[in-house]
DNA sequence: AACCGGGGCAACCGCCGGTCG
DNA sequence: TCGACCGGCGGTTGCCCCGGT
């Protein structure tokens, strides 16, 4: 009894997956694809339940699947990317190429067990117990700030729209690991990334406040010819020159930049409504996030600030 | 050699939201 | 509208390995 409902006919293996049961999954899907899980075991000859199947594709069979140690640059971004979603394991992953979550929440855990285990080292060369203690989901504690990450995305979508009903596209980053947690200015990489993506330069410093509460409004202008077209990008939907005109960071991290955008005749256009363009999103494919994330060496440091415009 | 305990990790469980008839 | 079904997700279990005794 308590087996899941799926696995509940006659004859279903559980327990470790044989060679031999792998390669019958693999030859199958290799050959067929996925689409229904629930047919798979059938088609390719197993007793197990569909969901099995699955998991052991997506968690261990899969041709794109990252195995071994997690590096360095690894575990940074997951303390950091888990300080600003808490214990959101797809999501983590979905930020390490290859990576499973089932493989992330297995290294948390027992990573956590150690640093519980020996938690009285005080080496300041040892970053991680610090860290945790600032990004800890634990540190988000007011009901709304949890209520907003409990949000699903169109509720998300809906609460973004009421904070910034300006009439201005937004242009939505995922910087958790950008924000340097020493001085709290931005890793360059952000402003590498807008400079080379979308012609934007700055001209001012990132900062936060005391209180992590807000970011100053910074001023990037356009670097590009006022003749070129807009620059294209590889994995984002559109993104086109702008000014910004001031940011704020959200609760997960993210940074809105409210901006002016060009038109199609290429001037600079605030006249009319503009779609709001969210970059950061996995579930949507239009992952931002990935631009910035994976060559920046800076620690991260979470900012639970409301955006300046509550 | 046998036993034991802890750690790592693959797999399972239960829940939830989306979809479809 | 509703219920069955399915996939995705996070929490949890339990097996296996390995080092110590």
């Amino acid at each position: 009894m308590g087996h899941h409902s799926c696995c509940n006919q006659q004859k279903v293996k559980r327990g470790l997956w044989s060679p031999e049961e792998d390669e019958k999954l693999i030859r199958y899907i290799t050959t067929h694809g996925y689409g229904c899980w629930s047919e798979v075991p059938e088609k390719a000859g197993l007793q197990r339940c569909g969901k099995s199947c699955r998991l052991r594709w997506i968690n261990y069979l899969r041709p794109d699947i990252r195995r071994g140690r997690f590096t360095p640059e690894e575990e940074k971004l997951i303390i950091s990317l888990h300080g600003a979603v808490g214990n959101r394991w797809a999501h983590i992953a979905s930020h390490l190429p290859g990576r499973t979550d089932n493989e992330i929440k297995n290294y948390w855990n027992s990573w956590i067990k150690k640093k519980i285990r020996k938690p009285s080292s005080t080496s300041s060369t040892n970053i991680a117990p610090s860290i945790i203690e600032q990004n800890s989901q634990f540190t988000y504690t007011q009901n709304q700030q949890m209520d907003f990450l409990n949000q699903d995305l169109a509720t998300k979508r809906q609460i973004q729209d009421t904070l910034y009903p300006l009439p201005c596209p937004q242009f939505m980053f995922d910087i958790g690991l950008a924000m340097d947690g020493a001085n709290g200015n931005v890793d360059g990489k952000i402003d590498q990334f807008l400079q080379e993506n979308a012609g934007l330069i700055n001209s001012e410093t990132w900062q936060v406040n005391q209180n992590q509460e807000m970011i100053q409004p910074v001023s990037y202008t356009s670097a590009l010819d006022p003749n070129c077209l807009p620059p294209l990008m590889e994995n984002l939907e559109s993104m086109v020159p702008m000014e910004v005109q001031s940011c704020s960071i959200n609760l997960e991290g993210q940074m809105t930049l409210d901006c002016l955008q060009r038109n199609e005749l290429n001037e600079w256009d605030d006249t009319q409504q503009c779609p709001n363009f969210f970059f950061w999103d996995q579930a949507e494919g239009q992952l931002g996030g990935q631009e910035i994330y994976p060559t920046s060496s800076s620690t991260g440091n979470i900012l639970s600030s409301y955006p300046s415009s509550l």
